[in-house]
DNA sequence: CCTTGTTAGTTACAAAACCAACTATTACCA
DNA sequence: TGGTAATAGTTGGTTTTGTAACTAACAAGG
């Protein structure tokens, strides 16, 4: 009907990707442990970096402020994190996983690491280099 | 802090790059057409394939019934499409652009050819094509 | 036929995302 | 300094989505 084709529309491709690899691992955060998605993020954020603030993790997911806010309070109500005021700059809230944190950081992290193996395993080493390659390009 | 790579993480990385490369499009049909990225899919699908019902639209675009539903409700409001009874079975609702629609899929067709040339120059044709295949595989 | 099950599509209500305005604090600079 | 702008984070109101229940029509077996 038309001379262009839709599965040749990358982001087109990407989303469908996207929707697909995340869905399954969605259902381990998700039903799992009752995460959200932006919480499993913001997670996971601070479980590899460490005491950060919404701010810095903002810049790293490029996750809105607003929806940054609000995971973090929800990880807060379940003792996931704490949150201290900086001494230099009260604006700032410091964030910084508990040890019950910690440890679904890393039981998820375990999960990711497997799933992310098995969603590999269908490529060579070559495809998966330029795979990983071709998306850092695109992700900006 | 942990063994685990975000950067690594193929869920990650495609929902990046999925997200990058659709916000500059999303403004097209968005701003210009003010479109949804829904009512954009819906509307694609019916260029790309002429008369169809939501069911088959659904199995194409993995869209959820109810979100394809509010869609079409949205195009044919705008006199995008027209919805006529099918006579074998009237529980289904063929669905068709109208003439206005056309152009509109038209126009938004070129300018997703345009986008998409763009974003595929920063690869070689040999990584384009692995990239095309590898998200393929992907998305099921 | 007629009961039971399935399929197409819509609608209602709750959850989540989006956007804009807001408070509080700090930075800049005339 | 003092006033304006910028930054960190939160909150409120509106859209949009997700989940489940619903209507209507067809299918299949007794």
């Amino acid at each position: 009907m038309s001379g262009f084709d839709i599965a040749q529309f990358l982001p087109y491709l990407l989303n469908r990707a996207a929707e697909e690899s995340s869905a399954e691992f969605a259902r381990i955060y998700k039903d799992r442990y009752g995460l959200l998605r932006t919480e499993w993020r913001v997670l996971f954020h601070l479980g590899q970096h460490g005491e950060m603030t919404a701010t810095d993790i903002g810049r790293l997911s490029r996750l809105h402020k607003t929806k940054i806010s609000r995971a973090v309070a929800a990880l807060q109500k379940r003792r996931y994190l704490r949150k201290t005021p900086s001494a230099q700059d009260r604006r700032r809230e410091l964030l910084k996983l508990s040890d019950q944190g910690v440890r679904v950081f890393e039981a998820l992290s375990a999960e990711a690491e497997g799933y992310n193996r098995r969603l590999l395993a269908q490529f060579t080493p070559k495809e998966r280099a330029a795979l990983q390659e071709s998306l850092k390009k695109l992700g900006g």
